[in-house]
DNA sequence: TTGCTCCTCACGTCACGTGAGGTGGC
DNA sequence: TTGCTCCTCACGTCACGTGAGGTGGC
């Protein structure tokens, strides 16, 4: 049996170029009538379909063709060839769980903030680390803490974008953060000179909006906890911190949303 | 406080030239200064930084600069993308989790067939579903037939390239086989003239390969079952198949391996 | 003064899809 | 004879990375 191109590509669920892009790279080499067109025989089919299996795996074309030419693969080469796939597919799985969990968390936040902006309550805040730099700016010049904030933002989203104040500092600065419990499964460490953990506890909480003044004076997103504490006699202890959570852009106003927390005695 | 390119990107953990790209997708609008050089602000930076975040996401470049212009998202239209992403994520969990299981049942097969070449046991054998086209070829000629094998092998590698010969046949023809859990689970239909049911039983079992010649004849697949059954008094029972597992395509002879499975009263 | 950083193109990547413009087969 | 299929380029996609070749700042 012949097939036209026209057939197999729509078996395969491609376009004709695919087949042509298939020929090109050496997958399957069709010989082509006087009239020019190519037919496909039973042993041409059986390859795009292996190699359709072989796509579907993750495997490059390129690999691809060199697995099925004529000094291609052995079968213990492929099967170890799989067994590297499973692999990457099981980290892809636990990169996309991970990622679930960390937008979870962060859509519950967002849309429970938006509409309870400004209104403070009391709640439990889990363990957090933060990362600043030592000279207080959202990029270090340092290269050495360039690097580890780099892996920081790698791993984002379950790090975010925050501003937080130690109870001896007398202005907020920049730094991100992320859980502890996620930073110890991410494998998110520092120096100490970077890095301020905040043990968990009931805390002052509300989720704030500000502009561009932020950049100004980061403290502004600490005012509603702080007109809070002093109404209600509530003394703060350990470091008051803030996360961004999103940012509205509609009509040019630029609100960015943060949910902040102080700890009290 | 200003930071040059460099700080920067050494801490976005990219290229300069990433940096020049996302000004240039309207993410960032550096001004640059008369020295031609560029600055970034704290809020060029912490809009680089909520990039990193939709990006790890998954979201794309052009979507975040629209998402940050001035006419962008509101925060309720940002949750609503981020609930997207989240089931985006859930959807490649499930696909990698069918790979992996896939995957495993293929090395499985694999690594004990390359062992146990053409060596026939007796084993249980799943329920399985096989497609074959009405013309008995690989490739239907039939547009619709042609429509339903495409989706078939869009769920490979859970479908494999597979030969059978039904009892009432005197010839085996090509078809594709897929375990019927499996294809519960990947709703996987098609009409009954296309469709050959096989209940699971117990059943001679054998790895073997074979060459170019399956083409011609692709019942020499099933020579070592026949000939271990005429021996051993064996009687055919139902539909006699074969799935193909790996090509050994070392020093350009190819040697396909076949699961083959017979049943048998 | 010397590296070092930065600048602006231009091209490559990966696996195709989408035309444009033309010819031959059923 | 008329569509329809097929042919061969060429270009676009997506998010950058990698030079080349040159200039200005510390």
């Amino acid at each position: 049996m012949r097939y036209s191109i026209g057939d197999v590509s729509r078996v395969l669920g491609m376009t004709t170029s695919a087949l042509h892009f298939y020929e090109k790279e050496g997958i399957i080499n069709t010989p082509k009538e006087e009239s020019g067109r190519r037919y496909y025989e039973e042993a041409d089919v059986t390859r795009l379909f292996s190699t359709r299996k072989y796509r579907a795996m993750g495997v490059p074309v390129r690999d691809i063709a060199k697995q099925f030419s004529d000094d291609g693969m052995s079968g213990e080469e492929v099967a170890a060839r799989m067994r590297e796939r499973r692999d990457d597919a099981l980290r892809a799985i636990r990169q996309y769980e991970g990622l679930v969990r960390d937008l979870d968390d962060l859509i519950e936040t967002i849309e429970d903030g938006l509409e309870h902006t400004n209104m403070v309550d009391i709640r439990r805040a889990e363990d957090m680390i933060m990362l600043k730099s030592s000279s207080g700016s959202r990029i270090p010049l340092n290269k050495s803490e360039q690097k580890v904030m780099q892996q920081w933002l790698e791993a984002m989203p379950a790090v975010s974008v925050a501003i937080c104040r130690e109870e001896t500092m007398d202005r907020a600065v920049p730094a991100l953060v992320v859980s502890a419990a996620r930073a110890r499964e991410l494998g998110l460490e520092a120096d100490d000179r970077m890095i301020v953990r905040i043990p968990g506890g009931m805390a002052l909480h509300a989720v704030v909006t500000c502009g561009e003044e932020q950049y100004e004076t980061p403290d502004v997103i600490f005012k509603p906890l702080l007109a809070f504490a002093r109404d209600h006699r509530f003394t703060q202890r350990g470091t008051m911190w803030g996360r961004m959570i999103v940012v509205d852009c509609r009509d040019g106003r630029r609100r960015h949303y943060y949910e902040t927390y102080m700890y009290f005695k």
